[in-house]
Order: structure tokens, then sequence, then C-alpha cells
DNA sequence: CCCATATTAGAATATGTATTCTAATATAAG
DNA sequence: CTTATATTAGAATACATATTCTAATATGGG
């Protein structure tokens, strides 16, 4: 049945991951997205019905990669080791950290996604939530506006800026940083460990 | 001599910045730009010799804009005034602060500049490092590559950290992240002062 | 060997938008 | 009143890139 393949749908966002990372999100276009393996154009409409479908793969795979361990720390109620999730995930992956560190979703996305995808995104939301209101009733003993703030402030907003001007600047994150999250963290929810 | 002008460069700034503001850059057009204030796309040639030209012009301005508080108050060696400036500075202009701190500069312009602009661009960035080098020094008696990633972290990337969710949600930053910055000033710098 | 079809191949088309160009218009100066 | 010119006006053009289309090609199943 049919020709084999030579060109699979995990090359095509792998593509533009790296056109990403090293040039921004301007510099992915279709034609740049397949030049970079040598495919021909067809072959990438072949795998996505549009640009911004291959684009939501490579956003929701960040997102999914990112989460994950950031979720497991949560999940045993070791808020320290999430902030610091962000760190080691970056330095572990420094193409994937750069995206979705440097562009927001709506740069690399912007417009209608399918169903499907819509779906996928919504669950990583609220598996999101979910975990930051679990970890925020375990410290606080309830969930409130102002809780969740100060919890998503330290846990990921913090985090996220130690990295961020780093990135920017094509490095990573020099070792000096962590100790500058973790006095963040014990100076915001010390007193509640 | 020659005919009354009916438009002006800041109109047309202006108009650039409420389309970032409320729609993103990616809403930033000549047409749309000109359209904002029902002028003539010419008109807009007429001011600027590229859309590249108009960004530039905006984004040095909402720079200028938020660096002069920001300096003044370190010049003053307050350095949590500094910290705060941020957030004061986002609520009292809400759409500068959006387009400042949402985008990246080269996601608003990202070609080249012509030497004026470049040139104001570098006296900016280069009174900011001096403004940061001297409260280091001021800070900690030297500055070292570590002192001065602690002071930029604190001035600068975390009171960003602490707004940032909040503009993306559309909101000014409730009074609450006041506190976070200031607790997190006083872990990290507060045996300083 | 033949067929159905998944895939490659890339040329043709569509579209949005920056830029250029030509002409019209108003105003100040003399 | 005439003229020079700054400005308006918007149509024509250029260009980049997403998308569509038609044809060629390989491969497993029968």
């Amino acid at each position: 049945m049919g020709r084999k393949a030579q060109f699979t749908k995990n090359q095509f966002v792998d593509a533009a991951l790296k056109l990403a990372a090293e040039q921004g999100p301007g510099a992915i276009t279709m034609g740049s997205i397949a030049g970079q393996i040598n495919a021909p154009i067809g072959s990438v409409y072949h795998r996505f019905a549009s640009r911004e479908i291959l684009l939501a793969e490579l956003w929701l795979r960040l997102v999914e990669s990112f989460q994950q361990g950031f979720l497991e720390a949560l999940d045993q109620g070791d808020g320290l080791q999430a902030a610091l999730h962000t760190l080691n995930w970056v330095r572990k992956h420094p193409n994937e950290g750069r995206v979705l560190l440097l562009y927001r979703r709506e740069e690399l996305t912007s417009g209608e996604w399918p169903d499907e995808i819509k779906e996928r995104a919504r669950q990583l939301t609220q598996e999101l939530d979910k975990g930051l209101r679990k970890f925020t009733r375990r410290l606080f003993g309830r969930v409130t506006k102002k809780s969740l703030i100060r919890i998503t402030f330290t846990l990921i907003d913090v985090p996220y800026a130690a990295v961020r001007r780093h990135l920017q600047a094509g490095r990573l994150p020099p070792v000096s940083v962590d100790e500058l999250v973790r006095k963040t963290y014990l100076a915001i929810l010390g007193r509640y460990l």
C-alpha cells in the first residue's frame, strides 16, 4: 500500500524547532521547513494541513515537555524543585527552552486551531492549573486569588525571569541564577515549609 | 511654505502603539496605521521612510519613557523604588506597558535601522548599563559579572515577571504584586541596605 | 506482473502587504 | 495672482510566502 515515506511528521516539527530556536519564529516558513531537510513543500502539506497546525504541534510538544517534570515536582510537594525545574529543563533542552520561553504562543501560531488541538491545549492548561491549585492548598490550606498569584509568581514567573535574559543573549543560564531563584523562593514561601 | 500638514509623525506613532497594544504587533500594517486616523498611505510614507523606521521610533519612545523614571530612582540610590517603578509605570501607561513588556523588540522591528536610530538606541542601552553599574558599585563596592546579574535580576527581571502575566491577561497588575517585588528585593539585596 | 495508493515533486496560484509612483491640492512667499 | 513646494490621495507594483494542483514514483498486496 503506497510508497515508503521518506519524511515523518516529527522531522518537520524538528526542523521548525531548529529554525525558531536559531533564527526566531519569523524564519519558519513552509519553504524553510522543507528546505531544512531537503523535502519538497508538497510533503509538508501531505503531513500537515497548514502551517498553523504544524506550529501548534510544535507548541504543544514544548509545553508537554516542560510541564511534565514541573508537575512531577509539584505533585511531590517539592515547590523548590518545581521552581528549579525551569532552569534544569532549559539546560537540558536548549532549543526547546529558547522557543518556549522567548516567544509567545501567538507569535508562533495565532490562527484558528482545529478542535483536536484545542482540546489537547485545554487539557495541558487544566493539568497545570490543577497542579498549582493542589500545591497551593497543600501550602496555604486554601486557594485564594492572591495565594495563587503568589505561588505562580514564585514557581513560574521568577524562574522564567531568571532565565529569559540569558536565553535572549544566546547562552544558558549561569549557575548563579539557581541561588537567586532559591533565595526568592525562601523569601516568598519559606515560612510555609 | 507648502500645504498645511494634516497628520503629524506623532499621530502615526500613536496609531501604531494603539494597534500593537490592542491587537498585537501583527496588526500594525501601513494600511491599518493610516486607517486608524483616516490618513492616506502616502502620508505615512511622507513622514517615515519605511515601516521599520516608524516602528523603531515607537520602540525608542517606549524605552525612553520607561527608562527615565527607572534611572532617576536608581540615581538616587533607591533600588526598591527602581524595582517598583516598573509596576507604577505600567499602571500609568497601560498601552506603552503592554507593548514594551509583552513583545520583544525584534517582533516589532527586525530589519536594519538607519545610523541615527541605531545611535539613539545605543545611547539608551549605555545609559541603562551605566546606571546599573553605578548602583551595583554603590551597593557591593565593586562590579562583577555575578553582582550585575544579581542587580539586574532584582531590579528589572523580577518586576517584569511580576507584571507580564497580568498584562498578558489584559489587566493591570494587582496591588498584591508590589509586596512580592518588595519581598524579593529584600531577600536578594536586603542585607546590603 | 499489475494495481491501488501513499508519497514525493515542484510548478502554478492566491493573497496580503510594503513600497513606489503619478497626480491633485492647498498654502505661504513674493 | 503666480509660483514653488509640502502634503494629500490612492492607484500601480513588487514581493514574499501559504496553499493548491497536477503529475510522477515507488511499494505492498493480490
